[in-house]
DNA sequence: GGTACACATAGGATTTACCCTATATAGGAG
DNA sequence: CTCCTATATAGGGTAAATCCTATGTGTACC
């Protein structure tokens, strides 16, 4: 049914995304990669919720598999940012899933 | 943060809340209590989801504390219907986590 | 009061989710 | 080619969710 629940079910995963509205606002500066055309990259979002990286990018895949997030490959990094039009379909997912 | 996304985090619950949109199709008739009036009665649920009774009941509180259902008690039995006020409440805080 | 029925609660077993450390992969710089 | 950096993958330990059986509680009926 749907997937989209389950990777809202978890409030670090909830967290990233509100960061993801605003990243410049959340995140530090990047040298490489635009905060906001491109995406935050992975270790600053390890870093913020306080977990290590590989648990981080296990949480940003599952969101990326719910079609919440897209990323971005530049050179060693993966960038995240919202993935607007896919939120826009998960949410009416969800009110399907609920009228 | 959100404890509506984890009450939809599962399966069951979600199939729960879609079976209930039209009771009297989804399950058997009831002597006491009306299926859409008062709801659909905890054995019967049980048994449409194939679980034991306490598990249904399990996952009938966990919808219920989301306000996605309500209870009614009449006699020795529990009846679940939909609660469309709070599952309306639900989707607008579920659109405003995403926003 | 005693029995029968439906649901609630308690306790324990299994599955799933989550996080960590260690290691592999990939790209950039020298 | 070698080293360094950032992320991905693998493996394993712990916590949480889900299910079951057994038992308790409340109501109806005799």
């Amino acid at each position: 049914m749907s997937a989209t629940a389950k990777a809202l079910s978890s409030q670090r995963r909830q967290q990233v995304l509100k960061w993801l509205v605003d990243p410049v606002a959340n995140f530090p500066a990047q040298h490489t990669g635009d905060l906001v055309k491109d995406g935050v990259c992975v270790g600053f979002i390890a870093d913020k919720l306080g977990i290590a990286q590989p648990s981080a990018t296990s949480q940003m895949k599952i969101l990326q598999a719910a079609g919440l997030v897209m990323p971005t490959r530049i050179a060693q990094w993966t960038f995240y940012k919202r993935d607007e039009a896919g939120i826009r379909k998960a949410l009416a997912e969800l009110s399907a899933l609920l009228e």
